[in-house]
RNA sequence: UGGGGUGUCGCCAAGUGGUAAGGCAACGGGUUUUGAUCCCGUCAUUCGCAGGUUCGAUCCCUGCCACCUCAGCCA
């Protein structure tokens, strides 16, 4: 909803300003490069925000590139969503999508450049004797038996494996680096495995596909991208992204730097358990609204401006920690808060007569749509009897209370009259099932003649003029602050009740609102029409985050 | 117990030799036809710990401690 720019003034930001200011390249070229291997989420958010971010800050390019070097786990349904995704958060790639698997053939030429300057070779061994032979964290690997073949025979075996004569796992392509290196990455990285798959954007025509080390710093030096920013984890394979750089005939040198990733409480930021939630059918799907994907988000009413202005919030760094969902919540609060039009909605309604108004009495009212903004203005139906929330009325008057309706005491209702409560009627468990009351003639727009000013004010709808809708209501999908930090499986975290769906009446100029409209319903919460399935025939809307709550009336 | 990282308020995060920004949360108070919003105020004599250098250290040095990360032919 606002367009903001945040300038960023973050460690990858300045070391781009730094390069650039030293006339290191004319034009700063980031790229956002996910594996098409399941949905983004909100620390995807990040990454994007970071760098297209710069990229767009310091007037360069960023690409879009699909890290797809394993067909097993990919598939063309995640790479349209990721797409759909990084446009809904605001951002455009530089020309077209690009994919890994467009430098195959390169990369296949670089494989053979490093044979023939015996540095890579063929090995025979077994995945589990390759984990044998790579030693531990404390113990350096022992040399392959097949190390020191000739250039001329790693030839014939590497052609032989691109031509499908070899099992899966039977034999692998290897930089011959240093068994005994303290990194793991640099004790002969695997670079070519043989999988005999079907790959979405290169068909059959490999059987032989590189490794993500081999893949990733080759593809960015083709792009002339300038800073490759990624994760923490891959701090350790930076030396072997050099490595690679450094041995190669290639274009150019991009230079790598890595950022800690987003935790953030009471969910799971990680693909894999995205995906088993999915896949175990805890939630509806990838963009169920309780998930924290960007597709979740954006169907929950997230807008991409509060997306973004999270990222901004929480900074970019190396060190790695967890932040408060609070955070998160307030990004969307405020710019809900700022651009979205108000309506009424009645959850749990309590019918209130007003006895002295006509049976047949039916006044159109008319109500901005925004308090500041200028979003134009709706009308809705006054009449006689109304309903209004259950937990606005009580019996007996208390400081707690002393905003709602109780008997003899007078509210205001939103955007109309003035009430006075006469009676009430109960049944026979003790819920109260219909308040009688007086309208305070006189009052609309106006404090009572009388002097007697309603302490607070109250939704409400026509009882007879209103809609039908379905919301649904959502909580934290997990119960524990760190699902995924705890000794059992974050999958005993989830939490059963986190969606209720219930039928509420709202005023009916709701029924025409668009797919992915954001409302506040007042006093109640930020919903939003859902994407999908609300029509004005039967109008659905989500909760997207309740009202802040003045915690000390909370009870 | 090898390598690589990170440690500044409950959370995120600036500052990096001159005496601790900001945001979130929290807590007071005011305004309000949304107990929302908005406004105003409070909130680190202290920067993981211990030494050292210095007129002076969160920032430099040394040694500890804690946490994260690496043993996929995943990315």
């Amino acid at each position: 909803m606002t367009d903001t720019n945040p300038i960023s003034h973050n460690f990858v930001a300045k070391v781009v300003q730094e390069d650039l200011n030293a006339g290191k390249m004319a034009k700063v070229v980031t790229r956002f490069p996910p594996e098409p291997n399941g949905y983004l989420h909100v620390g995807h958010a990040k990454s994007i925000c970071l760098n297209f971010g710069v990229a767009k800050q310091f007037g360069g390019d960023c690409h879009l590139r699909f890290d797809d070097t394993n067909p097993e786990k990919e598939n063309q349904e995640y790479i349209d969503a990721i797409k759909s995704d990084v446009r809904w958060l605001g951002f455009e790639w530089a020309g077209e999508v690009r994919y890994a698997s467009d430098y195959f053939d390169q990369l296949h030429e670089w494989a053979l450049h490093l044979i023939r300057e015996g540095k890579a070779y063929v090995c025979d061994l077994t995945p589990e004797q390759a984990r044998e032979y790579r030693g531990t964290l404390t113990e350096p690997g022992k040399n392959s038996p097949y190390r020191d073949r000739s250039v001329e025979e790693n030839l014939d075996l590497f052609a032989r494996m691109r031509a499908g004569e070899f099992d899966e796992g039977s034999c692998a392509l290897r930089a011959k680096i240093d068994m005994a290196s303290p990194n793991m990455n640099l004790r002969d990285p695997f670079i070519y495995r043989i999988r005999k798959a079907h790959h979405h954007q290169t068909g059959d025509k490999w059987c032989i596909y590189p490794t993500y080390d081999f893949t990733h710093g080759q593809s960015d030096a083709i792009e002339g991208v300038t800073h490759s920013v990624c994760t923490l984890e891959f701090e350790d394979h930076r030396p072997l992204y050099e490595w690679f750089l450094a041995n190669l005939p290639v274009p150019c040198v991009p230079v790598q730097y890595e950022f800690g990733r987003l935790n953030l409480d009471y969910t799971v930021t990680s693909k894999r358990k995205l995906k088993s939630l999915v896949d175990q059918q805890v939630v509806s799907g990838w963009d169920d609204p309780r998930m924290p994907t960007i597709s979740g988000m954006r169907r929950r009413g997230f807008t991409p401006a509060s997306v973004r202005t999270f990222c901004d919030m929480i900074g970019v760094t190396r060190s790695d920690g967890m932040v408060d969902i609070a955070m998160l919540e307030h990004a969307l609060r405020t710019d809900l808060n700022k651009n979205a039009p108000r309506a009424m909605a009645v959850i749990n309604p309590l019918k209130v007569v007003i006895e002295n108004l006509p049976e047949d009495h039916l006044e159109m009212l008319t109500a901005e749509y925004h308090p500041e903004q200028d979003l134009g203005t709706r009308e809705f139906p006054f009449t006689r009897e109304i309903l209004i929330d259950e937990g606005d009325f009580k019996e007996e008057y208390s400081k707690k209370f002393k905003k709602k309706f109780t008997p003899g005491k007078r509210i205001r209702l939103r955007h109309s009259y003035v009430i006075e409560a006469t009676d009430y009627e109960k049944d026979d468990a003790g819920k109260v099932t219909l308040v009688k009351a007086r309208l305070i003639e006189g009052t609309l727009g106006e404090n009572p003649a009388d002097g007697d000013n309603p302490k607070g004010v109250v939704h409400w709808v026509s009882a007879s003029h209103s809609i039908e809708a379905e919301l649904r209501l959502y909580e934290r999908l997990f119960t524990h602050q760190t699902p995924d930090k705890t000794d059992g499986d974050f999958m005993e975290y989830v939490n059963t009740d986190s969606l209720s769906v219930v039928t509420a009446r709202v005023e009916p100029a709701l029924a025409n609102a668009a797919a992915e409209t954001n409302f506040q319903f007042e006093r109640e919460g930020y919903y939003v029409a859902d994407r999908f399935d609300h029509s004005a025939e039967k109008p659905v809307f989500n909760l997207t985050i309740g009202l802040r709550e003045d915690k000390a009336l909370a009870n």
